[in-house]
DNA sequence: CTGGGGAGGGGGCCC
DNA sequence: CGGGCCCCCTCCCCA
């Protein structure tokens, strides 16, 4: 990839290359014996997600990383099909149009301007206009762009910027789960495929500079792009840690290659909502673009910004002037990005003054609700203004909101409640969150690669927070110190909890036994003694079942659980673990003694009862106050 | 020797 | 990006 970025002399050598070749079908008996290879799957080392299809791809035909997740929405499966056809052949197979099966031209078209191969799109386009269907569209400047998918909330324009989707997975070679992860990844375009590789292939000389690790090509200028800046936070910021652009030299090569890619895929991460992509724009001209979309009044605010962009904010400031500049892709990109972060920033509240609640106004019929145009939607109440109804939002207590949301994930199921509260939904996993950029943070959770590398040790992290907390810890950095002892800590939380020792604060308490902890995590391990060691003996000196909960199994409290120091919840999982381990050990004696009348009333259920309690309890047990009071100790 | 508690430290994750 | 919390591992001390 590297080798691409930069000038266009990469290029140039290659056409010599290629116009040298004194084989002329040599370029195409190569291309032949690929296609041949990947039909049958042979050294495929690459994984493309569209929806449930996985398609192997050669590596040497994608930029890179070995699993690439495909937006559905904009690219099918039957599409890509067509689409990798003709990669592998130079060849758009138009199949029969009236199967439904068969992916029409215009679906090409839109998945091929997608993805920005511009050849294909101009062949599309060809055929099309062979056909008489092909309707020219006015904007010179980019390309067309697909129609939106069902959750684009017809914000399409948004795309009007070239948004390449193909999205990076990590290295690793295999493909861990099918869960689409959106995006983006800036270039799957193969420089034979028409696409200037200037433009789309981004530098992967991104490995962080700071500490030492430098990019490629001393010719061009490198941002760090997510290079740890300790100069930034870091109490010890040292500056002598940061080297200065100047100080980039190049060391890139193939070993580092997954380092750098991490890097590189990380400035190119995807959005977590593909269909609230924003324009993420692969060539230099980009900032440009950028620029012109920043006024769009139509631009849909969403959470634009890569990850990468934002420490390379500041240092673009200077080189706003100069995207054209060959061999800035990154940072033309970071560039734009990070511009983003500022525009979208500021556009988000636009379309909702009340946040995520608010964005939810737009599904509603507007007359539904006569002039009071500003619902709220928990409670379905309707105002006049922006004012009264953030007003009213404020009166709805965080309790009522939990309320809601606790009733919406028992039962009304997804659109409701509590993903109007938590609205972003990681498209992996059941989780959603309250903000883009913590739905962003999440799915990273899911990536096979770590995109924030440690420069000393190589360890990866799916935070750069936590990329740089772990590095204060090889520098030593202990910016906490203890007024009392002086003992110093990495962290203010560390120092919080050492100073009980100073104090002789000891806050959580063992409900069971009344042992007083200065710290929760011992509390919690303390617990833990409680239920799985706690009937290790089974049976107490004279045979009887040894119990450590008297009062029978039940739920924590809320009261417990404050007094645990926990939250209700986890205190009540914790609490449930000990009582599912305390049942299977009750079971596995009973097998040995068959159960007592007395074991089942230390168990609060009759004997023929007994099986329900291997099952974890209904969340209704635990959160319901009804079943708590019940079941509550006091 | 072992179990339990105290405490330092690291990573994951969410806000 | 930092703060905060949770989880885990580990080491040390002591009964």
């Amino acid at each position: 990839g590297g080798s691409w970025k930069g000038s266009s002399s990469p290029r140039a050598g290659l056409k010599t290359m290629l116009d040298a070749m004194e084989v002329p079908s040599h370029a195409r008996d190569l291309l032949l014996q690929l296609n041949s290879q990947r039909t049958k799957g042979f050294l495929c080392d690459v994984i493309i997600v569209v929806q449930n299809a996985l398609f192997h791809y050669l590596k040497s035909l994608v930029v890179h990383d070995n699993l690439i997740n495909l937006d559905h929405e904009m690219v099918s499966p039957g599409v890509f099909r067509v689409i990798l056809d003709y990669i592998y052949t130079g060849r758009l197979s138009e199949g029969d149009p009236t199967s439904p099966s068969e992916p029409s031209l215009g679906a090409v078209l839109a998945a091929a301007s997608y993805l920005q191969l511009l050849d294909l799109v101009a062949l599309c386009k060809k055929k099309l206009k062979r056909n008489g269907k092909y309707l020219p569209r006015p904007s010179p400047a980019f390309l067309p762009y697909p129609k939106m998918g069902p959750n684009s909330m017809g914000l399409g324009s948004r795309y009007r910027v070239s948004t390449p989707v193909i999205q990076p997975c990590p290295p690793g070679g295999m493909v861990n789960n099918l869960a689409p992860r959106p995006p983006p990844l800036e270039e799957l375009i193969p420089h034979r495929l028409g696409i200037p590789t200037g433009e789309l292939y981004a530098p992967t000389s991104t490995q962080p500079s700071q500490l030492g690790l430098r990019s490629a090509h001393p010719d061009t200028t490198c941002s760090p792009m997510f290079g740890l800046d300790l100069t930034k936070k870091s109490p010890s910021s040292q500056s002598q840690h940061t080297p200065t652009r100047s100080h980039l030299v190049s060391t890139h090569n193939e070993e580092e290659r997954e380092g750098t890619l991490s890097g590189h895929t990380s400035a190119l991460s995807p959005p977590p909502f593909p269909h609230l992509n924003q324009p993420l724009e692969t060539g230099r001209e980009m900032g440009n673009i950028y620029r012109w979309v920043k006024h769009e009044p139509v631009s849909y605010p969403g959470e634009d910004e890569d990850e990468e962009d934002d420490d390379e904010a500041g240092e673009n400031g200077e080189q706003h002037h100069n995207h054209h500049k060959v061999g800035e892709e990154s940072e033309g990109a970071e560039d734009k990005s990070g511009s983003g972060t500022e525009e979208t920033g500021s556009s988000e509240g636009r379309p909702s003054p009340t946040g995520p609640i608010g964005r939810f106004h737009m599904s509603y019929e507007p007359e539904s609700f006569g002039d009071n145009l500003y619902v709220c939607i928990p409670c379905d109440k309707g105002f006049p203004s922006s004012e009264q109804l953030n007003a009213h939002v404020e009166t709805h207590t965080e309790e009522d909101l939990s309320h809601l949301e606790n009733k919406s994930s028992q039962g009304l199921g997804g659109g409701g409640i509590g993903d109007m509260i938590r609205p972003y939904r990681c498209s992996s996993c059941e989780k959603s969150y309250k903000d883009p950029a913590t739905l962003r943070q999440h799915e990273k959770t899911h990536w096979l690669t770590r995109p924030y590398p440690c420069s000393i040790c190589g360890k990866k992290f799916t935070q750069r927070g936590t990329m740089t907390r772990h590095m204060r810890s090889h520098l030593g950095l202990k910016p906490f110190a203890c007024d009392s002892c002086g003992m110093r800590f990495t962290r203010q939380y560390r120092l919080t909890e050492h100073m009980r020792i100073h104090s002789g604060e000891k806050p959580y308490e063992c409900q069971v036994c009344g042992g007083k902890f200065a710290q929760q995590r011992n509390l919690i391990s303390h617990m833990k003694m409680h239920s799985s060691g706690g009937t290790a003996g089974g049976l107490t000196v004279d045979g009887k079942l040894k119990l450590d909960f008297p009062e029978g199994i039940y739920p924590l409290t809320k009261y417990t659980a404050e007094h645990l120091g926990l939250k209700q919840e986890k205190a009540s999982e914790l609490l449930l673990q000990a009582q599912q381990q305390l049942v299977a050990d009750a079971k596995a004696l009973e097998s040995l003694y068959p159960l007592s009348k007395l074991a089942s009333e230390h168990l609060g259920l009759p004997p023929d009862k007994m099986d329900v309690l291997g099952q974890p309890l209904p969340p209704q047990a635990i959160s319901d106050n009804r079943t708590i009071d019940r079941y509550s100790p006091s």
